[in-house]
RNA sequence: GUCCCUAUCGUCUAGCGGUUAGGACAUCGCCCUUUCACGGCGGUAACCGGGGUUCGAGUCCCCGUAGGGACGCCA
């Protein structure tokens, strides 16, 4: 049997981190087995569905490089489809119309509430004869078996029984006529052949009640497989106020897709003491077996350290590539200034996040305004001024700009002066980039080019003067 | 409340009856060092509690406890 895999989100909001691993998981899955992954956008509730909505998944699965082979499938395109199978359950007698008001419901429920007991649906309209009240339009219930258990085998948690008496008669079609999520999400995976069924393990309390509509209409039911969800920081349920829950949004905070992707196979999954998993390693290693059944929480700090992994290791052509987005969003013209490629290779040690990285990198295409106030009171001493008239006649009369010759002028320069390099090294550093983070000093200057190098210097020999006064 | 599920360092996890309980992030030392970083070496740190089963339980079973999820004409 060919194995077939779906991600089901419904288009409510922004494709959000728990909703991605999901489908990172189900994706792995799909090509690990050589099999087929479908998207299938779950919009049946019109309400709260939007092309917005849409819009944000596939652009947030694109971005993480989720393909799919099959879809985006609408399950508002289905509604015949649907209505049809519907139809089937009540010709067979496994369904039935049910008149309760919601008001009738919502008494029942608070007073089985009261009782301490369960919540459910009393059947009062199963078998009934009862003459239809006038004017109500009744509502679809699935005819659930009374006797017996359902038990399925999760490939996450292990066997899962609930018995029938724990389900009620879950209606699968609104007295509007359309379906609700249960029945559509039965037909759908019945009609798309889907193999495997992974998703959140919020729907665990759904499977028994799938599997009996499935088994009505004569079904064999796929393989069930629940991951945990993701905790925020602080072992609570994951939401705004925990900072970035979109995908996107770790895009914009300056994450590559290697990096999180890296970060959410990691977490509920792994193989072994590994923690580095390229694209195609994920896809050969990734089993279900190796799913967590307990959630997990997110980490910041690992997600840091991964992402600077990346930043470090991918080619810088491909950290080029990620970081455009970020130039251009903080605005930074390149055109000036040295290739970006080589930004990245020597500051891609120094940051965690590309964003910062762009940040970072400012004063090799803008002139900053100010120095950093600490620096400078650290290290622009009145005698710092001479030092650097010194290391500028030094790097002025140079006509090889490269790391060496630079290099080699500020070592002469520190003889000439009998001063250790911890004298002249920060001035320069301060006086060229601003503060006192920057690659050493040879590509710095190298990367500014000779004269931008030669005017700041210039300009911090001013700055200094004007301090004395 | 009822049902379902979960439980190893602060966090992510390895472990699949016999281990000095391993790795990673974070943290703390030391080293490297022209800044910031990177890197290297080392340290602190965990089997939720109680009963069983067994020659022997982190590993299997039961009961607690704690957490999560579900209980909609939402998905």
């Amino acid at each position: 049997m060919k194995v077939r895999t779906r991600f089901a989100p419904s288009p409510t909001g922004y494709l959000h981190i728990g909703g991605a691993r999901t489908a990172l998981f189900s994706w792995l899955y799909a090509r690990k087995m050589g099999g087929e992954f479908v998207l299938r956008i779950e919009d049946t509730d019109r309400e709260r569905s939007t092309q917005a909505s849409v819009d944000a998944i596939l652009e947030g699965m694109a971005w993480m490089g989720l393909d799919h082979d099959e879809g985006p499938i609408y399950q508002t395109d289905r509604f015949e489809r649907y209505k049809e199978v519907i139809q089937q359950l009540m010709d067979s007698g496994h369904a039935y119309y049910c008149y309760c008001s919601k008001e009738e419901l919502d008494e029942l429920r608070a007073a089985q509430m009261q009782r301490k007991e369960k919540p459910r649906y009393d059947g009062r309209w199963r078998d009934s004869d009862a003459t239809p009240p006038e004017g109500v339009e009744p509502v679809i219930r699935f005819k659930n078996p009374l006797d017996g258990a359902v038990e399925f085998d999760d490939l996450v948690r292990g066997k899962i029984t609930v018995r029938n008496a724990e389900l009620d008669d879950l209606i699968i079609a609104r007295s509007d006529g359309t379906p609700t999520y249960n029945m559509t999400v039965v037909v759908d995976d019945i009609d798309m052949e889907i193999s495997h069924v992974i998703r959140g393990d919020d729907h665990i309390n759904n499977t028994p009640r799938q599997i009996n509509i499935m088994r009505a209409l004569g079904y064999d039911t796929p393989q069930f497989a629940h991951v945990p969800m993701i905790l925020g920081p602080d072992g609570q349920r994951l939401s705004k106020r925990h900072g970035a829950v979109s995908v996107m949004q770790y895009r914009d905070e300056g994450y590559t897709a290697e990096a999180l992707m890296n970060y959410l196979v990691r977490l509920g999954w792994s193989h072994g003491d590994q923690e580095i998993f390229s694209r195609d390693e994920m896809v050969e290693l990734f089993s279900l077996e190796g799913i967590n059944r307990a959630p997990s929480a997110i980490n910041q700090d690992k997600l840091f350290w991964i992402n600077q992994h990346y930043i470090k290791s991918l080619p810088p052509a491909e950290v080029v590539a990620q970081l455009e987005w970020h130039v251009a969003n903080q605005q930074l013209d390149t055109r000036s200034g040295p290739e970006l490629a080589d930004v990245v290779s020597a500051q891609c040690e120094r940051f965690k996040t590309l964003h910062d990285l762009v940040a970072g990198s400012r004063y090799f295409y803008e002139d900053f305004t100010d120095y950093d106030e600490k620096s400078v009171k650290k290290q622009f001493k009145s005698a710092t001024a001479d030092y650097l008239r010194a290391a500028r006649s030094g790097l002025e009369a140079l006509t090889d700009w490269s790391d060496e010759a630079i290099h080699g002028v500020i070592e002469q320069t520190c003889e000439q002066l009998e001063v250790k390099l911890g004298k002249l090294g920060p001035a320069l550093r301060i006086a060229t980039t601003g503060g006192s983070s920057s690659p050493s000093l040879e590509i710095t200057l190298r990367l500014l080019g000779q004269e931008r190098t030669l005017s700041r210097i210039e300009r911090a020999i001013e700055f200094i003067a004007a301090r004395q006064v």
